[in-house]
DNA sequence: TGACAATATGTAGTAAGCTACCTATGATGG
DNA sequence: CCATCATAGGTAGCTTACTACATATTGTCA
């Protein structure tokens, strides 16, 4: 085969790809990509979601539940990302002495510094997705998105 | 809080989402989605794109790394997936007697039914994404996915 | 007030992805 | 022809996601 029906096939093969496969080779790539960025830091895209979250809402009493709700996760899957990022010293897990059934989580000095020191990185990770990209464009692809989301949302 | 307050909220927080946030969001519940739906045969999304894969090149020899490349994941994913697939006996995995070095996927009687059978499901349900959509929107959107996959694979 | 409902969190086990390392087979060059 | 290299596949162990079930705490109402 030559290289003229290699680029053939690759064109053929992107236009009947379902829009689903799309998908998902969109985000895995991107996790690698910024997983092998956090590599460095023995840190992981999901926990920088996480501890970033916190973060945003450090001047209210931020619970697992409002974790696994803003993240889109189920809860076993907060308390694994909160137990490494324990281990870790990014932040702590506290029973609310008001109401012992909530835990609250709150980012020691070091995990703060960690989220502060990242906030530019994250933004231009987030570029490289868009990158080449007019601001039309940019804006279309988010809005095109939004919609995705909600016809997901109806579904789920 | 007021309701009101609440939909400003959804609406700002929309707007301010990382666009890697989107796509996560959007590849987790999709799968979430198609997982539901696939239950009931003991499948997963990952399972159904394996065989389907194997099914589209049945009138070649299908090898262990081929079905990693076309599906963009490393080969002990690949492995797993394989003999899950295996223990149910959609396919066997064979040694090639023309070269040990190669093990050839091919789709048991069982496997090639299921592929066929729920070809026109996948369908549908991928069309669920774009649901709402005019032909130009969904057009657009598969143009600026192109875009976005060839981003992510410059960064790879 | 005491049983029950509701809610938040915890545990076990599975799937699917990864990296790092190991083994087997075949290809190749001195 | 044999050592070495390249390639395909295999194993171990990790993370992140899930479901299903269990526990703990609080709220409620007869």
């Amino acid at each position: 085969m030559n290289c003229e029906e290699d680029l053939k096939n690759l064109f053929r093969d992107r236009a009947h790809e379902p829009t689903g496969f799309k998908f998902r080779l969109i985000n895995e790539s991107f996790a690698a990509i910024i997983n092998r960025q956090l590599k460095d830091d023995d840190m992981t895209f999901s926990q920088l979601i996480l501890i970033s979250y916190v973060w945003e809402n450090r001047d209210k009493k931020v619970t697992q539940k409002d974790i696994s709700e803003a993240l889109h996760i189920k809860h076993p899957t907060t308390i694994g990302l909160l137990k490494r990022l324990e281990e870790k010293e990014m932040l702590t897990v506290i029973v609310d002495p008001d109401n012992r059934k909530f835990r609250n989580i709150v980012l020691t000095p070091k995990g703060e510094k960690y989220v502060e020191k990242n906030k530019e990185r994250k933004r231009n990770t987030d570029s490289t997705l868009t990158e080449g990209m007019t601001e039309e464009e940019i804006a279309k692809l988010r809005e095109l998105l939004d919609k995705v989301i909600d016809n997901m949302q109806k579904q789920l």
